[in-house]
DNA sequence: CGCTAATATGACTTTTTTGTCAAGTATATT
DNA sequence: AATATACTTGACAAAAAAGTCATATTAGCG
Protein backbone atom coordinates (compact mmCIF):
# COMPACT_ATOMS: atom_id res chain seq x y z
CA UNK A 1 0.00 0.00 0.00
CA UNK A 2 2.35 3.01 -1.09
CA UNK A 3 2.49 5.56 -4.01
CA UNK A 4 3.90 4.34 -6.71
CA UNK A 5 7.42 5.87 -8.62
CA UNK A 6 5.53 6.89 -11.42
CA UNK A 7 2.83 8.89 -9.07
CA UNK A 8 5.00 10.19 -7.23
CA UNK A 9 7.51 11.64 -10.12
CA UNK A 10 4.48 12.52 -11.85
CA UNK A 11 3.37 14.63 -9.72
CA UNK A 12 6.16 16.29 -9.30
CA UNK A 13 6.34 17.41 -12.94
CA UNK A 14 2.57 18.47 -13.03
CA UNK A 15 3.29 21.03 -10.02
CA UNK A 16 6.21 22.67 -11.95
CA UNK A 17 3.51 22.82 -14.20
CA UNK A 18 1.06 24.41 -12.05
CA UNK A 19 3.45 27.04 -11.29
CA UNK A 20 3.70 28.73 -14.13
CA UNK A 21 1.97 32.08 -14.90
CA UNK A 22 -0.43 31.57 -17.33
CA UNK A 23 -0.49 31.11 -21.24
CA UNK A 24 3.04 29.69 -20.72
CA UNK A 25 4.72 26.29 -21.36
CA UNK A 26 7.73 25.05 -20.18
CA UNK A 27 10.35 22.25 -21.81
CA UNK A 28 10.62 19.17 -20.54
CA UNK A 29 14.35 19.47 -20.35
CA UNK A 30 13.47 22.75 -17.81
CA UNK A 31 11.51 20.30 -16.00
CA UNK A 32 14.03 17.57 -15.83
CA UNK A 33 16.69 20.09 -14.34
CA UNK A 34 14.54 21.64 -11.86
CA UNK A 35 13.57 17.90 -10.75
CA UNK A 36 16.50 15.64 -10.90
CA UNK A 37 15.32 13.79 -13.44
CA UNK A 38 16.11 12.76 -16.67
CA UNK A 39 14.67 14.45 -19.54
CA UNK A 40 13.61 10.62 -21.08
CA UNK A 41 11.79 9.62 -17.42
CA UNK A 42 9.93 13.51 -17.30
CA UNK A 43 8.59 12.46 -20.84
CA UNK A 44 7.49 9.37 -20.93
CA UNK A 45 5.48 10.87 -16.86
CA UNK A 46 4.15 14.23 -19.29
CA UNK A 47 3.55 12.11 -22.33
CA UNK A 48 0.78 9.82 -19.60
CA UNK A 49 -0.75 12.99 -18.10
CA UNK A 50 -1.33 14.07 -21.69
CA UNK A 51 -2.98 10.96 -22.66
CA UNK A 52 -5.15 11.16 -19.78
CA UNK A 53 -6.23 14.95 -20.99
CA UNK A 54 -4.57 16.95 -18.08
CA UNK A 55 -1.66 18.55 -19.90
CA UNK A 56 -1.17 19.53 -23.70
CA UNK A 57 2.08 20.47 -25.36
CA UNK A 58 3.20 22.61 -27.69
CA UNK A 59 5.77 21.50 -30.26
CA UNK A 60 8.99 23.06 -32.63
CA UNK A 61 11.72 25.71 -31.02
CA UNK A 62 9.27 27.56 -28.24
CA UNK A 63 7.39 24.49 -27.21
CA UNK A 64 7.17 22.90 -24.19
CA UNK A 65 3.98 21.48 -22.07
CA UNK A 66 1.13 23.41 -19.72
CA UNK A 67 -1.95 22.41 -17.88
CA UNK A 68 -5.09 22.14 -19.66
CA UNK A 69 -7.33 23.88 -16.98
CA UNK A 70 -6.24 25.81 -13.75
CA UNK A 71 -4.53 24.15 -10.72
CA UNK A 72 -7.69 24.84 -8.92
CA UNK A 73 -9.90 22.72 -11.25
CA UNK A 74 -7.43 19.35 -11.81
CA UNK A 75 -7.75 16.47 -8.24
CA UNK A 76 -4.93 14.86 -6.89
CA UNK A 77 -7.27 11.46 -7.64
CA UNK A 78 -7.36 12.19 -11.67
CA UNK A 79 -3.89 12.63 -11.27
CA UNK A 80 -3.19 9.17 -9.66
CA UNK A 81 -5.47 7.35 -11.87
CA UNK A 82 -3.27 9.01 -14.78
CA UNK A 83 -0.13 8.04 -13.42
CA UNK A 84 -0.69 4.55 -11.53
CA UNK A 85 -3.24 2.15 -10.75
CA UNK A 86 -5.81 3.44 -8.32
CA UNK A 87 -7.72 -0.08 -7.20
CA UNK A 88 -11.44 -1.34 -7.65
CA UNK A 89 -13.37 -4.22 -6.28
CA UNK A 90 -13.11 -5.31 -10.21
CA UNK A 91 -9.17 -5.46 -9.68
CA UNK A 92 -9.43 -7.07 -6.49
CA UNK A 93 -11.36 -9.91 -7.49
CA UNK A 94 -10.42 -10.37 -11.39
CA UNK A 95 -6.70 -10.47 -10.70
CA UNK A 96 -6.47 -13.28 -9.08
CA UNK A 97 -3.08 -15.19 -9.50
CA UNK A 98 -3.45 -18.31 -7.49
CA UNK A 99 -3.36 -21.61 -9.09
CA UNK A 100 -7.00 -22.10 -8.70
CA UNK A 101 -9.01 -20.94 -11.83
CA UNK A 102 -10.76 -17.85 -9.71
CA UNK A 103 -10.77 -17.00 -6.36
CA UNK A 104 -12.28 -19.20 -3.87
CA UNK A 105 -14.61 -16.43 -2.37
CA UNK A 106 -16.39 -14.43 -5.23
CA UNK A 107 -19.43 -15.67 -4.14
CA UNK A 108 -19.08 -14.27 -0.53
CA UNK A 109 -16.13 -11.98 0.58
CA UNK A 110 -15.28 -9.97 3.76
CA UNK A 111 -12.20 -9.15 1.82
CA UNK A 112 -13.44 -7.35 -0.61
CA UNK A 113 -15.90 -5.41 1.68
CA UNK A 114 -12.71 -3.87 3.56
CA UNK A 115 -10.36 -3.39 0.62
CA UNK A 116 -13.56 -1.71 -1.37
CA UNK A 117 -14.39 0.46 2.16
CA UNK A 118 -10.76 1.75 1.77
CA UNK A 119 -10.18 2.39 -2.00
CA UNK A 120 -13.61 4.90 -1.70
CA UNK A 121 -11.81 6.15 1.66
CA UNK A 122 -8.68 7.14 -0.34
CA UNK A 123 -10.81 8.23 -3.42
CA UNK A 124 -12.47 10.53 -0.70
CA UNK A 125 -9.36 12.33 0.04
CA UNK A 126 -7.52 12.11 -3.44
CA UNK A 127 -10.80 13.57 -5.08
CA UNK A 128 -11.21 16.52 -2.47
CA UNK A 129 -7.39 17.63 -3.23
CA UNK A 130 -6.47 19.99 -5.70
CA UNK A 131 -3.30 20.93 -7.84
CA UNK A 132 -3.60 24.12 -6.10
CA UNK A 133 -3.46 23.09 -2.95
CA UNK A 134 -0.24 22.21 -3.56
CA UNK A 135 1.62 24.57 -4.54
CA UNK A 136 3.63 26.57 -2.33
CA UNK A 137 5.86 26.38 0.77
CA UNK A 138 6.07 23.30 2.96
CA UNK A 139 4.42 25.09 5.87
CA UNK A 140 1.17 26.89 3.88
CA UNK A 141 0.17 23.10 2.05
CA UNK A 142 0.52 21.47 5.17
CA UNK A 143 -1.62 23.86 7.00
CA UNK A 144 -4.26 24.01 4.13
CA UNK A 145 -4.64 20.03 4.80
CA UNK A 146 -4.57 20.03 8.26
CA UNK A 147 -7.35 22.69 8.36
CA UNK A 148 -9.14 20.13 6.39
CA UNK A 149 -8.22 16.66 7.03
CA UNK A 150 -7.53 16.20 10.44
CA UNK B 1 -1.53 3.30 -4.98
CA UNK B 2 -3.38 0.05 -4.82
CA UNK B 3 -2.99 -3.03 -2.29
CA UNK B 4 0.08 -5.42 -3.04
CA UNK B 5 0.04 -9.05 -3.74
CA UNK B 6 1.83 -9.83 -0.93
CA UNK B 7 -1.22 -7.67 1.69
CA UNK B 8 -3.98 -9.26 -0.66
CA UNK B 9 -2.83 -13.08 0.00
CA UNK B 10 -1.66 -12.65 3.09
CA UNK B 11 -4.45 -11.29 4.91
CA UNK B 12 -6.52 -14.20 3.36
CA UNK B 13 -4.59 -16.31 4.95
CA UNK B 14 -4.69 -14.62 8.50
CA UNK B 15 -8.34 -14.69 8.06
CA UNK B 16 -8.42 -17.96 8.01
CA UNK B 17 -6.88 -18.47 11.23
CA UNK B 18 -8.74 -16.25 12.24
CA UNK B 19 -11.98 -18.27 11.38
CA UNK B 20 -10.18 -20.96 13.84
CA UNK B 21 -11.59 -22.14 17.25
CA UNK B 22 -9.16 -21.48 19.88
CA UNK B 23 -5.96 -24.02 20.29
CA UNK B 24 -6.28 -25.03 16.91
CA UNK B 25 -3.78 -24.95 14.36
CA UNK B 26 -4.73 -25.29 10.55
CA UNK B 27 -1.66 -26.70 8.43
CA UNK B 28 -0.25 -24.76 5.46
CA UNK B 29 -1.64 -27.04 2.79
CA UNK B 30 -5.29 -26.54 4.26
CA UNK B 31 -4.80 -22.80 3.84
CA UNK B 32 -3.67 -23.21 0.16
CA UNK B 33 -6.49 -25.23 -0.54
CA UNK B 34 -9.24 -23.34 1.31
CA UNK B 35 -7.39 -20.28 -0.75
CA UNK B 36 -6.81 -21.62 -4.26
CA UNK B 37 -3.20 -20.67 -3.63
CA UNK B 38 0.43 -22.48 -3.77
CA UNK B 39 1.72 -24.46 -0.92
CA UNK B 40 4.69 -21.97 -1.47
CA UNK B 41 3.43 -19.30 -1.39
CA UNK B 42 1.14 -19.72 1.53
CA UNK B 43 4.30 -20.45 3.64
CA UNK B 44 6.04 -17.94 2.60
CA UNK B 45 3.47 -15.49 2.97
CA UNK B 46 2.37 -17.25 6.96
CA UNK B 47 6.20 -16.78 7.31
CA UNK B 48 6.22 -13.40 7.01
CA UNK B 49 3.21 -13.14 9.58
CA UNK B 50 5.05 -15.13 11.48
CA UNK B 51 8.22 -13.17 11.86
CA UNK B 52 6.16 -10.10 12.38
CA UNK B 53 4.58 -11.99 15.75
CA UNK B 54 1.32 -11.70 14.60
CA UNK B 55 0.99 -15.98 14.08
CA UNK B 56 2.98 -18.60 15.72
CA UNK B 57 3.90 -22.55 13.97
CA UNK B 58 3.90 -25.85 15.84
CA UNK B 59 6.03 -28.24 13.63
CA UNK B 60 5.73 -31.86 12.93
CA UNK B 61 3.00 -34.12 12.08
CA UNK B 62 0.26 -32.23 14.04
CA UNK B 63 1.99 -29.20 13.39
CA UNK B 64 0.45 -26.10 11.56
CA UNK B 65 -0.28 -22.40 12.03
CA UNK B 66 -2.47 -19.85 14.42
CA UNK B 67 -3.07 -16.71 15.77
CA UNK B 68 -0.63 -15.23 18.55
CA UNK B 69 -3.77 -12.89 20.24
CA UNK B 70 -7.53 -12.81 19.99
CA UNK B 71 -8.45 -11.65 16.09
CA UNK B 72 -10.12 -8.73 18.34
CA UNK B 73 -6.66 -7.62 18.84
CA UNK B 74 -4.86 -7.71 15.63
CA UNK B 75 -5.65 -4.37 13.45
CA UNK B 76 -5.50 -4.77 9.68
CA UNK B 77 -2.21 -1.93 9.64
CA UNK B 78 -0.53 -3.80 11.69
CA UNK B 79 -1.26 -6.91 8.99
CA UNK B 80 -0.48 -4.26 5.95
CA UNK B 81 3.32 -3.17 7.80
CA UNK B 82 3.96 -7.61 8.10
CA UNK B 83 3.43 -7.36 4.53
CA UNK B 84 3.66 -4.74 2.62
CA UNK B 85 5.37 -1.18 2.79
CA UNK B 86 3.28 1.33 4.54
CA UNK B 87 4.84 4.82 3.57
CA UNK B 88 6.67 6.75 6.02
CA UNK B 89 7.95 10.10 4.89
CA UNK B 90 11.44 8.88 5.61
CA UNK B 91 10.55 6.64 2.64
CA UNK B 92 9.34 9.38 0.40
CA UNK B 93 12.60 11.35 0.54
CA UNK B 94 15.25 9.07 0.67
CA UNK B 95 14.40 6.82 -2.26
CA UNK B 96 14.63 9.33 -4.84
CA UNK B 97 15.75 7.48 -7.89
CA UNK B 98 16.30 10.33 -10.48
CA UNK B 99 19.80 11.51 -11.39
CA UNK B 100 20.59 14.12 -9.19
CA UNK B 101 22.43 13.11 -6.20
CA UNK B 102 18.95 13.71 -3.82
CA UNK B 103 15.60 15.21 -4.09
CA UNK B 104 15.41 18.78 -5.24
CA UNK B 105 12.98 19.55 -2.72
CA UNK B 106 14.35 18.20 0.40
CA UNK B 107 14.51 21.69 2.12
CA UNK B 108 11.10 22.83 1.18
CA UNK B 109 8.49 20.55 0.26
CA UNK B 110 4.37 20.53 -0.43
CA UNK B 111 4.64 17.06 -1.61
CA UNK B 112 6.08 15.56 1.48
CA UNK B 113 2.87 17.25 3.05
CA UNK B 114 0.21 15.74 0.62
CA UNK B 115 1.84 11.78 1.18
CA UNK B 116 2.03 12.46 4.83
CA UNK B 117 -1.39 13.81 5.34
CA UNK B 118 -2.40 10.73 3.00
CA UNK B 119 -0.29 8.05 4.68
CA UNK B 120 -1.90 8.92 8.13
CA UNK B 121 -5.21 9.61 7.06
CA UNK B 122 -5.11 5.69 5.35
CA UNK B 123 -3.12 4.82 9.02
CA UNK B 124 -6.35 5.99 10.45
CA UNK B 125 -8.66 3.33 8.86
CA UNK B 126 -5.85 0.41 9.51
CA UNK B 127 -5.56 0.82 12.91
CA UNK B 128 -9.08 0.93 13.29
CA UNK B 129 -9.74 -2.21 11.93
CA UNK B 130 -9.22 -5.51 13.71
CA UNK B 131 -9.35 -8.87 12.26
CA UNK B 132 -12.34 -9.68 13.98
CA UNK B 133 -14.51 -6.90 11.50
CA UNK B 134 -13.52 -9.01 8.62
CA UNK B 135 -14.73 -12.70 9.80
CA UNK B 136 -18.35 -13.63 8.75
CA UNK B 137 -19.93 -13.00 5.54
CA UNK B 138 -19.83 -10.09 3.11
CA UNK B 139 -22.70 -8.11 4.28
CA UNK B 140 -21.65 -8.29 7.67
CA UNK B 141 -18.45 -6.85 6.97
CA UNK B 142 -19.78 -4.31 4.99
CA UNK B 143 -22.20 -3.47 7.30
CA UNK B 144 -19.87 -3.22 10.28
CA UNK B 145 -17.40 -0.74 8.42
CA UNK B 146 -20.39 0.96 6.99
CA UNK B 147 -21.48 1.87 10.42
CA UNK B 148 -17.50 3.38 11.14
CA UNK B 149 -16.65 4.92 7.79
CA UNK B 150 -19.40 6.47 6.37
C1' DC C 1 13.90 -45.99 16.83
C1' DG C 2 12.41 -44.96 12.35
C1' DC C 3 8.87 -43.24 9.34
C1' DT C 4 5.88 -39.63 7.92
C1' DA C 5 3.75 -35.22 7.90
C1' DA C 6 4.60 -30.97 8.82
C1' DT C 7 7.39 -26.29 9.16
C1' DA C 8 12.09 -23.43 7.91
C1' DT C 9 15.22 -21.29 4.84
C1' DG C 10 17.51 -19.31 1.15
C1' DA C 11 18.35 -19.40 -3.59
C1' DC C 12 16.22 -19.21 -7.80
C1' DT C 13 12.81 -18.00 -11.81
C1' DT C 14 9.17 -15.29 -13.65
C1' DT C 15 6.55 -11.23 -14.11
C1' DT C 16 5.75 -6.44 -13.53
C1' DT C 17 7.29 -1.89 -12.99
C1' DT C 18 10.84 1.58 -13.84
C1' DG C 19 13.57 4.02 -16.53
C1' DT C 20 16.39 4.66 -21.09
C1' DC C 21 17.31 4.96 -25.96
C1' DA C 22 17.13 5.88 -30.77
C1' DA C 23 14.85 7.31 -34.64
C1' DG C 24 11.04 10.24 -36.13
C1' DT C 25 7.92 14.54 -36.62
C1' DA C 26 6.61 19.37 -35.98
C1' DT C 27 7.45 24.42 -35.81
C1' DA C 28 9.55 29.02 -34.75
C1' DT C 29 13.28 31.68 -36.29
C1' DT C 30 16.60 33.28 -39.46
C1' DA D 1 13.93 26.94 -47.26
C1' DA D 2 17.30 25.45 -43.78
C1' DT D 3 18.22 24.74 -39.17
C1' DA D 4 17.90 24.01 -34.48
C1' DT D 5 14.97 22.97 -30.77
C1' DA D 6 11.45 20.60 -28.92
C1' DC D 7 7.81 16.94 -28.60
C1' DT D 8 6.42 11.59 -30.14
C1' DT D 9 6.72 6.82 -30.22
C1' DG D 10 7.72 2.19 -29.53
C1' DA D 11 11.17 -0.98 -28.37
C1' DC D 12 14.43 -2.12 -25.11
C1' DA D 13 17.19 -2.69 -20.49
C1' DA D 14 17.37 -2.66 -15.54
C1' DA D 15 15.39 -3.21 -11.13
C1' DA D 16 11.92 -4.71 -8.00
C1' DA D 17 8.18 -7.68 -6.70
C1' DA D 18 5.88 -12.03 -6.98
C1' DG D 19 5.96 -16.70 -6.77
C1' DT D 20 8.53 -21.50 -6.86
C1' DC D 21 11.78 -25.06 -5.59
C1' DA D 22 14.97 -28.01 -3.27
C1' DT D 23 16.87 -29.15 0.86
C1' DA D 24 16.98 -29.20 5.86
C1' DT D 25 14.80 -29.61 10.34
C1' DT D 26 11.26 -30.95 13.79
C1' DA D 27 7.98 -33.79 16.22
C1' DG D 28 4.16 -37.11 16.66
C1' DC D 29 3.07 -41.88 16.22
C1' DG D 30 3.51 -46.75 15.54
Amino acid sequence: MKITAQEEYGLRCLLQLAKLPQDQVVSVKEVASREGLSSAYVEKLLRLLSKAGLVHSLRGIRGGYALNRPSSAITLGEVVRALGTVQTTDHICNQFTGNALACTHLMDCGIRSVWSGLTIYIKHFLDSTTLDNLVGNERAVTERLAKRWV
